[in-house]
DNA sequence: CATCACGGTATCCTTTTTGACACTATATAC
DNA sequence: GTATATAGTGTCAAAAAGGATACCGTGATG
């Protein structure tokens, strides 16, 4: 499991703009914390929105968005097994940061522009 | 707002965010647009900012902005080269992003260690 | 002649991140 | 008694990212 991924931000005029990137990539975090924006989810409701993703992986990004406070995991004692993940205050604070990146995602990523680049 | 029409790799709703976090992640990415944001700057004017950075891990992540089209090269013939490096239409687009991202860190990551010892 | 500044390249190596795939527990349904 | 669903773990391997270090060309400076 990835870990610790938290050393000191000790960095000049821009760290936080990278301190909070460190926060929110990984390949799975950013589209996690929009989803949950939403409401609450379950495992593997967000297993589904997220089409390509292992299990391991979309563990390890929730672990690791439970250990920098954003997220809240709150398992229930059930059988089968039931887990929620919401968003804790924090994360839900990130709300405007998730919003500036989809519009300007929705803005500058279209479609055709990806597809030549992948082509 | 335009949404996407069709899928172009597996991605659902979020996907216009895990977009941009491609174009800005990147160990260096987002404070070198930071910096840039106020104005051109030259290579090791870049580099003084960010401290620990090594000259290849600059180039490449200047040359991955390039390519991306958010920022602009322009060479000057000159000895000792001289290269400058300035935000593009499109990178200084993405303004409101970095800002959201940079308020975001002022008010959550002010010192870190608050979240280690509060958490 | 030797050295510095500038903006890089080239090579090699280590660390981090991601992926594949198999395995677990238990209550309920068939 | 077999299968299903849930929410995971464990192990290994590949790929991507990042770092250390050395080198290049050239014109001016000492």
């Amino acid at each position: 499991m990835p870990r610790v991924r938290h050393k000191t931000f000790d960095c000049s005029a821009g760290c936080p703009v990278e301190g909070v990137l460190n926060l929110i990539d990984g390949k799975w975090k950013g589209v996690i914390l929009y989803h949950l924006m939403s409401g609450t989810l379950r495992f593997n409701e967000i297993r589904r929105k997220l089409v390509n993703v292992t299990q391991r992986m979309l563990t390890n990004q929730l672990r690791e968005l439970e250990a920098d406070g954003l997220i809240i995991r709150k398992v229930y004692a059930e059988v089968p097994p039931k887990v929620e993940y919401s968003l804790s205050e924090r994360g839900r604070s990130l709300e405007p940061v998730i919003n500036a990146l989809k519009a300007w995602g929705d803005a500058n990523l279209a479609v055709d522009k990806i597809d030549v680049e992948a082509a």
